[in-house]
DNA sequence: TTACTGTCTGATCATCTGATCAGGCTTTCG
DNA sequence: CGAAAGCCTGATCAGATGATCAGACAGTAA
């Protein structure tokens, strides 16, 4: 017990400013990043141990402390660093699509995002791991993944009110937008959180039922 | 160094014959596996202690080592049993499906599993949390899987040849039966490993990215 | 030179982890 | 009755984990 004195603000300064977005330039930060990325979406965010995010990185486990406040926070410092490449890489890619309709312009946006996930799973993987932890760190995606596809989740809805998308397709959005699965997120709990349907409501499970036959079936 | 002996042989008899498979009738062996599931299905592999299943179950924690040789032991155990009950309700709900065409078979076999995975994501879960990890949980996983769905992949297999259906719907097929999402399984190295399909091909890209849009836009 | 700052490391801490062991309690069998 | 077996627990082990600390080292400014 004791517990000698505060965490935080004891000390003279806490070592680093502890910012979370930043202009990049700094090699050693960066190769931690991507090693810490690698790590944690192989073996979920317990499975990965700082020591071996380091060995990985070509450094010495304590300075990710150095770097980075705590485990907790270098993983967020990842999620950060992933929808940052996944965003800049959607406005490069759908750059020339200001005048387009918007559903000729949404399934191009969607195309892209496909192509992006199968390159690029580390985010996904990682989104997955967290997909039943409604712990701080789900939390901490969903305010990403919130802002990253409020625009499209706007269009859908109105696409839904429309009639020319099915109703259901805010929520295939969700799960698409996140690159897990129907199963899991369309019926999951964060199928709720993030698209406001009723997950396990039997409609939804029917029309999600419809939505798997229809994908699986051509037609 | 030292170890002082063997694992496995010495002793006695090595306190239970380790059985994977059971007829079942073990009440606090069953509340550990359920435990056991809950917390494995949430917190990944890693992420759950031993003492917080043996709490959750109302046991000590001792106890699992008494019941299953290790901790993962336990975890085969709990696949075991949820691939159990995956195939005990399949087989019951789809029991008046003898003489039906293949198609319309298949469909409603799909639309069965799809409303158990609907209620029951413990398997799921676990399985995504697993699905970059190229260790021998993975391993293990894809023993249980290729049999369950053996005959409906061999249904699809013809269908896809005779034009039926698709020729991705096989990919698609895994990775409903999975319940995971179309970017880690119908694109991730798990495709190939257990569809036989080259994930990161531009035409399987392609054709998943058509068969999303599909999904997403009704026709 | 000296002083200072930012980057990085080895040694070490308290805690948590899975596993083991001796022994207690209850039931079954003689 | 007594012996044996099955089920379960408290105490404890060695190892791994995240975090901290003092100090090494290099670069810069005076």
């Amino acid at each position: 017990m004791a517990k000698t004195s505060a965490r935080k603000s004891a000390k003279t300064p806490p070592k680093r400013p502890a910012r979370t977005t930043r202009p990049s330039a700094d090699p050693t930060r960066d190769r931690i990043l991507a090693a810490a990325a690698d790590l944690f979406s192989d073996r979920s965010f317990a499975g990965a141990s700082t020591r071996e995010i380091a060995a990985r990185a070509g450094v010495t486990q304590p300075l990710l402390n150095y770097h980075f406040r705590s485990k907790d926070d270098l993983w967020r410092a990842v999620v950060v660093a992933l929808f940052d490449r996944l965003a800049r890489t959607l406005d490069e890619r759908t750059r020339g699509l200001r005048g387009v309709d918007p559903l000729t312009s949404a399934k191009l946006r969607v195309r892209e995002f496909v192509v992006f996930s199968a390159h690029n799973p580390q985010l996904h993987r990682i989104i997955m791991q967290e997909s039943k932890a409604d712990g701080p760190r789900m939390d901490y995606i969903a305010e990403h993944v919130r802002p990253f596809y409020a625009a499209t989740t706007a269009l859908f809805a109105r696409l839904a009110r429309e009639g020319t998308v099915p109703p259901i397709a805010p929520a295939h959005l969700f799960y698409i937008l996140t690159g897990a699965g129907p199963t899991m997120f369309v019926l999951g709990p964060e199928c709720r959180r993030l698209s406001g349907l009723d997950p396990t409501s039997d409609a939804v499970i029917e029309a999600h039922a419809d939505a798997v036959c229809l994908l699986l079936f051509g037609r």
